[in-house]
DNA sequence: TTCGTTAGTGTATTAAGTACACTTAAATGT
DNA sequence: ACATTTAAGTGTACTTAATACACTAACGAA
């Protein structure tokens, strides 16, 4: 038993865990074995331990879930509404992270949860105020594609110019101009040139890149 | 007494609140009156209560500490690592305030502390982890000059261009050129005359504008 | 060697941002 | 009334970034 003199809300952290997949959008789920809103889909994410930053417990969630370390992580927003959980006052500290698409043959789950990848267009109806979690990490998602190299997070460590475009096509919803986006992308000096080649399909084999500094996101502009 | 089975962290908001006072970017703090940081600036804050929300709590401090009411309030960042505070696991929500020039005959504190404008450049040391706060405030400040219409937020209900102008020099630190600051302000479609004139010195009056949507922050280009 | 497929490249046009200096309208002092 | 002081107000040329747009190159398969 832990004793205050005065009320103390729960924390949590909860997670928006997105990756590309087949050219879509597509963000982690997992769904409730217990109650409130026993089995509806919810976002991944748990209770702060005492000993741990803010951070660490996100982290830790997100390895639980997924088994990836090191990923994109950012803090989203705090969500705290009186009665967002109808058991107690739960304040959570939402968190979004970006896997590269070759990182996503993860172990399914830690614990026996179903767990699923949703494209973002195809959502169940969510747990809690989870909706409200997910519409502000995909508003932030795509601002930040605007004016920084968040989009190179999503990268695997050697692409090609095509599959990054596609990348922004894909969270942007709107094609873009192949020899426009090439000149902006290099202007950029985020991206150098690897030296080897992808040779697939009965066609002309594309040049391989890599992000110059892999963990970084910068504001551009 | 409040008795809980798993323990759970304390809960507060911390409120950066800026104003411009004679062309220097000005934010409020509070002369701690007790331990710990016994006579050290502090920022305002306090404990969330537990039926009430988190930006409620903000605003609640927010007037309490100044008097003002309605004016730009945005959510910053959740600070919450072990050891933040000596007491007691204590997370903190901080936000950050505007509040126009002409709104500063506020009373000087609701309680008995000791409270006070600093410039941003003449900060003393502060508790907590609070230089880290004020640190990410100004960072979000200057960023959102860049790409909204944040600034806005700071003027009076009627101004000049000029003084429009001196809010961006002062908060970016940099001199701009009239002409092309008045096209890109104007460009923006943002701001009106009101059609008063403000007759004040010895030379020509200045056109007064008013901001087309007073509460409104938008995104620009 | 022809066909199918995706990779890769340049130029002209438009829009936005920057640099830069004089005139205007008022108040003050003679 | 006139000259002086002060900040308000205004336009144009130049530079840089964004956009629109179509063909050639390199490979695999048949």
């Amino acid at each position: 038993m832990f004793n205050y003199a005065y009320p103390h809300p729960a924390l949590t952290v909860d997670i928006v865990i997105y990756t590309l997949r087949n050219a879509e959008l597509k963000l982690l789920l997992i769904k409730r074995g217990g109650q409130p809103y026993k089995g509806k889909w919810a976002l991944p994410g748990g209770f702060v331990q005492m000993d741990e930053g803010l951070e660490e417990a996100a982290r830790r969630e997100l390895e639980e879930e997924t088994g990836v370390s090191g990923v994109y992580l950012e803090q989203l927003y705090t969500f705290g509404e009186p009665g967002r959980d109808p058991r107690e006052r739960v304040v959570t500290v939402a968190w979004y992270a970006l896997i590269p698409s070759d990182q996503i043959h993860i172990r399914a789950a830690s614990d026996a949860e179903a767990v699923g990848w949703f494209g973002v267009d195809e959502l169940p109806e969510l747990a809690f105020d989870h909706s409200q979690i997910v519409q502000m990490a995909h508003k932030r998602l795509v601002a930040k594609l605007d004016y920084s190299t968040l989009a190179f997070q999503f990268m695997p460590s050697e692409f090609t110019l095509t599959q990054l475009q596609q990348v922004y096509e894909t969270i942007l919803q709107q094609e873009m101009d192949k020899r426009n986006f090439r000149k902006w992308v290099l202007a950029l000096e985020a991206i150098e040139e690897t030296g080897h080649k992808q040779r697939e399909g009965q066609h002309r084999p594309a040049k391989l890149y890599r992000v110059k500094n892999p963990g970084r996101v910068d504001v551009i502009k």
